[in-house]
Parts: C-alpha cells; structure tokens; sequence
DNA sequence: CGATCAATTGAGTGTGTTCAATGTCAGTGG
DNA sequence: CCACTGACATTGAACACACTCAATTGATCG
C-alpha cells in the first residue's frame, strides 16, 4: 500500500523501553524504580486499524491514552449528526485528558493509520501520583499546557484567516514531527483526510483545498496529496507570527 | 454610581467561610480539618479597581487565583500590539490554570470591577495534594473542566455564525450566575465592554452591535447598555442547539 | 458642561460558503 | 486488464456574512 511506503511509521507492538514516546509521555523525570511502577499499570492497545475507535463518547472514562506509534483524530457530533474534528494525536500525544473529572469520554477517538496506544487507567494513575510528587507534577503540567495549545491553537486560529490558520497547523505538526524525530526535511506525512482538516481548522474542504492551491503559488508549501511540504519556512513563520 | 447599583455583588473582603465562590473552588469534598490547611495557604487580595492587573503575562506564575468577587478578563497580546480577550472569570472561578507547567502566565488578567481574588501559592497546594487525595482529584477534575469548556465554547463556536456564537456566550453566561445564585431573573450584568465581548467571540465591535440588534428584533433577547436579559430561553437554546 | 471613550449605524468590499460539476485515486468484479 | 464504483479532492460561479472605513450617537466622568 502507497500510504505504507510512504508513512515511516513502523507498524509493531513496543515495550516501554523501546516506545518513541518518551519526551511526552509521563515517564519523564522519574526513577527507574517509579518508572516501573508506571509501567506496570500500562497496557499496550493495539494494532486499531484505521477507522477503528480506541474510545467512544459513550464509553465511561476509565484510563488515559499515550499514542506509541500510529495517529489519531478526536472528533464530536453535533446535534444535526455533522461531525467536527477537535484534534490530531501522534506519537506520543496523552488522550483522554478532557475527559478528567468526567464519567464519559467527549469525544470519538478514530484511528487514522495502524496504532497502537499504551493505556493508563486513571484511578490507579491518580493512586500512585499520591507517592509520587513528580508524576503529579508532571500530569498537571501536561494538562497546563494542553490547555494552553487549545487556546493558542483554536483560540488564537479565530483571528486569522484561513491560509494563516493552516499555515499554523502545517508549521505546528511539523514542529512535533521533528520533536518526535521523524523526517521533517522530505515533508510531512497527512494521514487524515483533507476534510478532516478542514473540520478541525473551521473550513470547508473547497475552502481548505483553494488555501493550499494558494499557498502552493506563493511558493510557501509543496502539497503532494498526503505528503506536505514546508519550502519557505521564514515566510511561513511570518505569515503566522510565531 | 449606577454600575454599583445596578451590580449586585458586595465590594468587601470575604472569609473563605462566607465566600459565596464554594461550589466551584477547591474545597469542595474535603474535610474540615483539610480545609483548614486550604485555608491557611490561602491569601485574599484585593480591591482591585477596574482596568488593574491581577497577574501580567510576564510576572512569574507562583499563585492559582480564585475570583472571590467582582470579575476579571484575561487577554494576549498579538505580535501587532492587537489585544485578544481570552475568557471572563467570576466569582468562584479558578484563575491561572493554563500556566500549570510552565514559568510565567500566559494572559493579562484585568479587573473589570472591583475585585477581590483569592491566591493559592502552587507549589504549596502541590505538595497539599501529595497529602490529600480528594484535593489532588479536584485540581485534576477542574482541569479537565477547563479543557472541555474550552473546546466547548470556542471550538464549537467556530461552526457558528455570529448571533448563534453570542447567544452561546449569553446562555452559558446565564447559566454560571444562576449557579452561583446571583439574580438570573432580572438579567445579567454585563461588566466588560462590547468591544471585549466581540474580540472573546471573534468579532468586530460593529458585527457583535449588530447581531445583538437582530436578537432583540426577534424577541429573543432584550438589551438595555449592560444589561442583558434572556426573553425566549427556548428560541436561544434551539438556536444553540444545547 | 464639554471631553473622551464606547457603542451604534450605514455603505461598500472581501473572504469564505454554498451548490454543482468535474477530476483523482484505490479497490472490486467482470 | 479494464471498466465500474465510491470516497475524496478540486474547481468554478453566485451568494451571504462579517469586515472595513467613516460618520453619528450615546454614556461617563472630571
């Protein structure tokens, strides 16, 4: 399959150890020894095969979601049946935290590739941040900040128009692509729709597409169907102030 | 002065023990003797007079903050000097969430009224959650609250045109004042200026002026200066489909 | 009372939407 | 192997909504 070859993601269940997701996941700053104690209550999920729902909105809220390897889109449904895209999660991105202090989920998560995610079940979570200050700390640091990206993000994207916004959302996933380590020279690798984009940043998808085409012209972005690419970063970084 | 008489909230120092912000600050399921170490982390300020900083975006994040009375706006700053209105806080609100995890505040917050607040020092109510379980859940609860209103209000609002975007805003600003038992009869006060409730809506000043005018037109609301009251709850909450 | 800032109103423009048609691609079955 | 299917993506033309700019009215306060 094209999407196969062209997405470097290797497609295999990973232990802890050897998971890509270590600088966002919480295991960051702790001891080897409360290490394992945070992995003994991880469950590797997996593979969803895309399309498939990790969780459903209905489903009870019961454990936290690190992605090890694949991509997910989070999505809700309005009232007319029509379904908004809310964010993309990849390695090493936390689900579910919206979902803290509340019985359900808030949101379909759909797999968009072959993913695997490494469940955290939240009581157990909340019991050991107890006897650990630092997983405490680093979970509500992780919250902070993902509230912070959705004010930035959604909030901050209102202002603009709409090559700005996707401009945004390009240079943003290309930032954690390269955090992540995987290539970001060769260009950024789209596993969702077009539409969902387009969802996600408030466009319709001829909005979105003539946005692209726009900013191909101006030479910004190379745009290879699923493959993107960010040829004028300066200018990109311009246009979006950032 | 006629914003005094007209806003009902009292102008004086509060005890935590008459504050009327109970339900939605951090006390709530924790014992007496747990609330007493709350208490003694805590410290009123106040008066703050209108227009004054709370916190600024360069200070260094030490405090969550409590709205004990009055209500606050917190704003950006864009890379044009423009000024974004990021969310309102009133009594009962928690304040400074978004800079878990990280060193400085990320907002502006300033008074709209006469305001008092009521600061909690992190790190201190930190290593309280370390001792207090039913506090750790309820910091971790409110954050995830936060996140959901968050995409709620402006991720929703997006898809929305521009009336059924500030019909949101009125009916969920209705509805935070009648949970905190303040007249929701009479209709709601309203102490920021419209040109803040257009950029929190992401209007121009002139569109937000003419939408309220439509609303009024269809009976649905009525709109005396700052004063706005809910005629047609059922028209409203169709429209916003909640 | 005049000064100042906020709010409203009007007319013209522009960006994104809507609706419909066409194009592209991957998978399927003849 | 090729035509067919269905989902996704693109393109065009007409329209609607919110923006811009400018002028006016209204509120508040010294």
């Amino acid at each position: 399959l094209r999407r196969q070859i062209r997405n470097p993601r290797r497609a295999r269940k990973l232990d802890c150890f050897e998971c890509r997701a270590t600088a966002c996941c919480l295991r960051g700053g702790l001891s080897s020894e409360q290490f394992g104690s945070l992995r003994e209550i991880a469950r590797v999920h997996g593979p969803f095969q895309p399309g498939q729902a990790i969780f459903r909105i209905e489903d009870s809220f019961q454990s936290l979601f690190v992605v090890q390897a694949g991509s997910v889109k989070i999505q809700s449904v309005l009232h007319d049946g029509t379904h908004l895209v809310d964010g993309f999660f990849f390695s090493g991105d936390m689900m579910g935290l919206e979902a803290i202090g509340d019985r359900q989920y808030r949101h379909d998560a759909i797999a968009l590739e072959p993913t695997w995610v490494c469940a955290l079940p939240f009581e157990q979570l909340e019991s050991l941040c107890s006897f650990m200050p630092r997983l405490q700390h680093r979970i509500l640091a992780l919250m902070g900040q993902k509230i912070r990206q959705t004010t930035d993000n959604i909030g901050h994207g209102r202002y603009m128009k709409a090559e700005e916004r996707l401009l945004l959302f390009l240079v943003t996933l290309c930032r954690h692509e390269m955090m992540c380590r995987v290539s970001g020279q060769e260009g950024i690798y789209l596993p969702m729709t077009k539409g969902d984009i387009a969802s996600y940043l408030g466009l319709r998808p001829e909005s979105l597409s003539r946005a692209l085409h726009k900013l191909q012209d101006k030479g910004i972005i190379r745009n290879d169907n699923k493959m993107i690419q960010i040829l004028d970063v300066d200018a990109a970084r311009k246009r979006i102030c950032k």
